[in-house]
RNA sequence: GGUCCGUUCGUCUAGGGGUUAGGACGCAUCCCUUUCACGGAUGAAACACGGGUUCGAUUCCCGUACGGACUACCA
């Protein structure tokens, strides 16, 4: 009988969740929602100097908005909480005192200044990793060094101390990565590692392990960056007798810079303007503002198949996908190596796919929410006519706005460029012409009547058609490109052509 | 510096001992067209390097180079 799955995304609320823990928080999901299982969301909040409010609600509502919520989570509890490890906070201690009790772990009274003259000290003696391990171990302050009489008075007397993992001198550690194989990695280059905090709480490396046994994580889908503590994570399951439910791991390769080298940070997205953050951010208490993609006008689906794309593939030429086919099509050894370079052209592409392929309907609703973002009002008849007109032209819902603006506001000046260009003599008889016909005209005008008019009124004056075209968009619309012409015109309706042609033809001076 | 991880078109990637090394984004050209787009077609563009193993290596092994992560009482 198999296991149920049960993975967890745990990220730390010390600011808005970074696109590289969105994706972590993706594939997590996914694999969960694949394997039958489920998709837990741990707070992490063990460092209280970095505790930032709001960050909390941030990742709630990120996660919320991409549709792939928690399972458990501090807002929806299951039977292994509390889900915020501050929370948690009086359960570490006993585990660490086992530690303690098997000789895994001792007490270390060093202070800060004194743990610097160490490091100090090593470097001075081209010591090439200074590090508190098995060897400087016996020099400094602690219960393996000091008699059992004044480590018991120092407790005693309150003095702060931390508990360091006692790792052994010489040990091969091994794991099977889902990804990346066997990684091994001598015990001597690992350091003992505090794992009690002198304030009292545990620190990452403790309470992700115990945490993980206690809520019956079956796999652990995390960042690369949390590889070279791996080894020490496996250690420490070994410490607790716990190896035969250890969690499976995949270190997933990171985000990185688009131009030149290193991981993705909010700089790189300020430097070539596009957000590394699924929502707005604004921390009420620094003033730090960060973009986010909802923000930016990216559609949940579009972004989150633009994320599950960075680092892993179906292995076949589709490239759209549902998040229900995501999970469907998803698989950890699918996922690649190597780090991935974010380019934010291929996320507004995907946008534009997604965008499509809205019915009128959804695509409405959008159009009208910008223009009154904008302070206008679409009205009702026209506003599926315009959706249909322009969503080929638009990669974000903004642009169904910007790209009906010069249907629904009459332009007031005109592009100059194109004035120079082909505001004619030519142009203005066509339009004089025209403008009349549409004037007198009072059947169905669809864009077909408006073409053959406009023809006809080209043909009156001798003139070809396409030599003029320019001159009449200016005209109606302002400018020299935009939807289709005609389309426009009869969205508009004759009167209103017309009369906006008559406010061309008084304003503008023909220069051609 | 040390430990660990990685390296196929500019980018995301497929592939895998013998292939014209495939797709997508982007780019270019052409077509469509009343403009700009959309769409269609075409094109330029990659196996980091050096040794092995092999009849044969981009693919397997070892080095080198390059890149990255980590190296806190942060996660």
């Amino acid at each position: 009988m198999s296991q149920e799955v049960r993975v967890r995304f745990a990220p730390s609320p010390t600011g808005p969740l970074h696109i590289g823990g969105v994706r972590t928080a993706l594939y997590n999901y996914l694999f969960a929602k694949k394997m039958g299982g489920k998709f837990l969301l741990r707070i992490e909040d063990t460092d209280q100097t970095r505790f930032v409010p709001g960050a909390e609600d941030y990742i709630q509502e990120s996660l919320a908005w991409l549709g792939i919520p928690a399972d458990e989570s501090p807002w929806k509890p299951g039977d292994v909480g509390p889900y915020r490890q501050s929370e948690r906070k009086s359960s570490y201690m006993q585990y660490a005192l086992d530690l303690v009790e098997a000789g895994h772990a001792y007490y270390a009274f060093d202070t800060s200044e004194e743990l610097e003259a160490m490091r100090e000290r090593l470097t001075a003696a081209r010591v090439v990793q200074p590090q508190y391990n098995s060897i400087t171990r016996t020099q400094m302050k602690n219960s393996l060094t000091l008699p059992e009489e004044e480590v018991k008075a120092r407790l005693a007397s309150g003095e702060p101390y931390v508990i360091r993992v006692k790792i052994p001198r010489k040990e091969e550690v091994r794991l099977n990565d889902m990804i990346r194989g066997w990684v091994m990695v001598h015990s001597s280059t690992l350091d003992d590692k505090v794992l009690m905090k002198s304030d009292g709480m545990p620190t990452y490396h403790l309470a992700n392990i115990v945490d993980d046994h206690l809520m019956g994580i079956t796999h652990v889908i995390r960042g690369e960056e949390w590889l070279p503590s791996a080894p020490l994570h496996v250690l420490l399951y070994k410490f607790f007798g716990w190896e035969d439910t250890m969690p499976q791991f995949a270190h997933l390769p990171l985000l990185l810079k688009p131009d030149g080298n290193g991981k993705l940070s909010k700089r790189d997205g300020d430097k070539l303007g596009f957000p590394v953050f699924p929502l707005n951010w604004e921390n009420k208490e620094t003033g730090e503002t960060a973009a986010g993609f909802r923000e930016q006008g990216y559609l949940p689906d579009a972004f989150l198949n633009f994320l599950a794309f960075l680092g892993w593939n179906p292995g076949d030429d589709r490239e759209l996908f549902s998040l229900d086919e995501l999970v469907e099509a998803f698989s950890i050894d699918r996922i690649g190596k190597s780090g991935t370079k974010f380019d934010i052209a291929k996320a507004k592409w995907y946008n534009e796919q997604y965008l499509r392929s809205k019915t009128s309907a959804e695509l409405v609703k959008l159009l009208v929410a910008e223009a009154k973002a904008e302070g206008m009002e679409i009205p009702a008849d026209k506003a599926e006519a315009l959706v249909n007109l322009t969503k080929d032209r638009c990669t974000f819902a903004a642009d169904l706005w910007n790209e009906s603006k010069c249907v629904i506001i009459a332009p007031k000046e005109f592009d100059m460029a194109v004035a120079e260009k082909r505001w004619n003599a030519d142009a203005v008889k066509v339009l004089s012409n025209y403008a009349g016909a549409l004037k007198a005209y009072s059947g169905t005008f669809d864009a077909e009547t408006a073409k053959t008019m406009l023809g006809a009124s080209a043909e009156a004056e001798e003139i070809k058609l396409g030599k003029v075209m320019q001159a009449v968009r200016l005209a109606v619309t302002g400018s020299g490109a935009g939807p289709d012409l005609m389309e426009v015109f009869a969205i508009l309706g004759p009167q209103e052509v017309a009369n906006r042609i008559q406010f061309a033809l008084d304003t503008l001076p023909v220069i051609a």
